[in-house]
DNA sequence: ATGGCAGATTTATATGATAACCAGATAAAT
DNA sequence: ATTTATCTGGTTATCATATAAATCTGCCAT
């Protein structure tokens, strides 16, 4: 059926599922940022959004709904609706549409690896005695779970949450949580699709790089923290990269756009 | 009139605006985790929570809309909402609650260093002519802004987005323009209260590293970029907490909480 | 000038109705 | 037997209207 593998690309869903509120809600939006208006400047009404824009109430008052969850604007009853203080921080979301693509999970493993690898260093150099026996633990768990025959996958991002604690930024692991949910669910096809020979030994190797990090934090070593933690990394990419051509294109397809 | 220069944040808004729909947002988003519900399970009809939870359907939808907007559920007309198939990955905030205070806007530099760090040794290693082009062309911008006698804020932040725009991974430039929507107001406020003897030698000293950065990068050198790209940061980040000492509790107030 | 009060304005919430849409069952046509 | 058309019940989307609560504005008394 090779004829038709691809027919859910090319039928796409007839329109982006449109939707008047998510519309309007740009609408509004794009006005913002196009009529400049600054933070505490006063929206219509909803009254004159009705007018100006032909739809009922209900539809304004659910776009203006979400844009006060995402924070742009503030509403106060009584008073109006009001671009927020603080319009220009609004949450980051990866740059993505749509499931990641095969380039786009490497673009989020460099990303992560930047973070992660100064975190090794900030680690290493300024870790507290607590947060370093979390991370000696944290390895730990993963070395049973191996030994359970498990792929440890939870383990092993439990001991990169550790080390990212272990900065006493917390911005650090909060990023690295984000990034995670990105790729975690990626590493379980890598894993799941290896033939289970070569697992062993693969999962091998990636111990005896977390065993040097490690070490590394716990010597106060930033310098070969750091080392260790980008070559762990970068085999990551590597294996991933690997993985992904020799599944083809089966597992990740491009994208259309 | 010293005495009300930072009222507003003295003054916090008495109580967290409260919110039927917000809450109720909550309420449901509490409600998708703590029954855990899998991505596309089905969430109760509009009537149902209603009736559940007391209150009207207009609450409930904007509830709902709010979620939508944060991704977390996909409602179908006639069908029902449902749980998204990516409700994991909603949009990252860096984890602040209200205006960052001192301690948290450093932390966000370093996390920022982070990524920049990485970002130099990238460009230097695999940044395209035309994009190594466009850091020196950034480069020769601040200088004229500065021989113009200006701060340079936006010039300065065109040159490290340069940069990581020459990473070729575009979630660089994405999560730096994130990042600096937090700090670079922080900034304009160093630099007017400095007093403008001593801004001219500290303008002099930041661009010489820009410099040195620059010229790693061009000249293809990752490991001299990766140290000139540290130094830069960490020096701004010894500036800026020089600065917050010498400011004291005036500029930047410990938050209540 | 200051404080308070009344009325107008605006958002928040509630309620009911209609349309569009979906999923499944059933009937009809091929 | 398979596909297509139609029906039916349920659900969200949108509209419209009404009431409540908060806020703003201007006036007035002190």
């Amino acid at each position: 059926m090779p004829k038709h593998s691809d027919v859910g690309l090319v039928l796409q869903p007839v329109a982006p599922p449109r939707n008047l509120s998510r519309e309007i809600a740009e609408r509004i939006a794009a006005h913002i940022a196009g009529a400049k208006l600054a933070p505490g400047a006063k929206l219509p009404t909803e009254q004159e959004m009705v007018a100006a824009m032909g739809v009922s109430r209900t539809v304004v008052r659910e776009a203006v709904a979400a844009l006060r969850a995402d924070g742009l604007v503030v509403t106060r009853q009584g008073a109006g609706a009001f671009v927020a203080p603080d319009a220009d921080r609004r949450p980051f979301r990866l740059a993505l549409d749509g499931l990641p693509s095969i380039a786009e999970v490497l673009e989020i493993m460099e990303l992560r690896a930047s973070v992660e690898v100064e975190a090794a260093v900030l680690a290493a150099s300024r870790g507290s005695a607590k947060a370093r026996r979390r991370i000696a633990q944290a390895l730990a768990r993963i070395d049973k779970a191996l030994r359970r025959g498990e792929a440890a996958i939870e383990e092993d991002f439990a001991f990169h949450r550790a080390i990212a604690a272990a900065t006493g930024n917390p911005q650090f692991p909060h990023f690295l949580e984000y990034l995670g949910r990105f790729i975690i669910p990626r590493q379980s096809i890598r894993v799941a699709a290896h033939r289970p020979e070569g697992q062993r030994a693969y999962l091998e190797t990636f111990q005896r790089e977390h065993v040097a990090i490690c070490e590394s934090i716990l010597a106060g070593d930033a310098e070969r923290a750091r080392d260790a933690m980008r070559q762990h990394l970068g085999n990551s990419q590597a294996r991933y990269r690997r993985l992904a051509a020799e599944a083809g294109g089966l597992a990740g397809r491009k994208k259309q756009a």
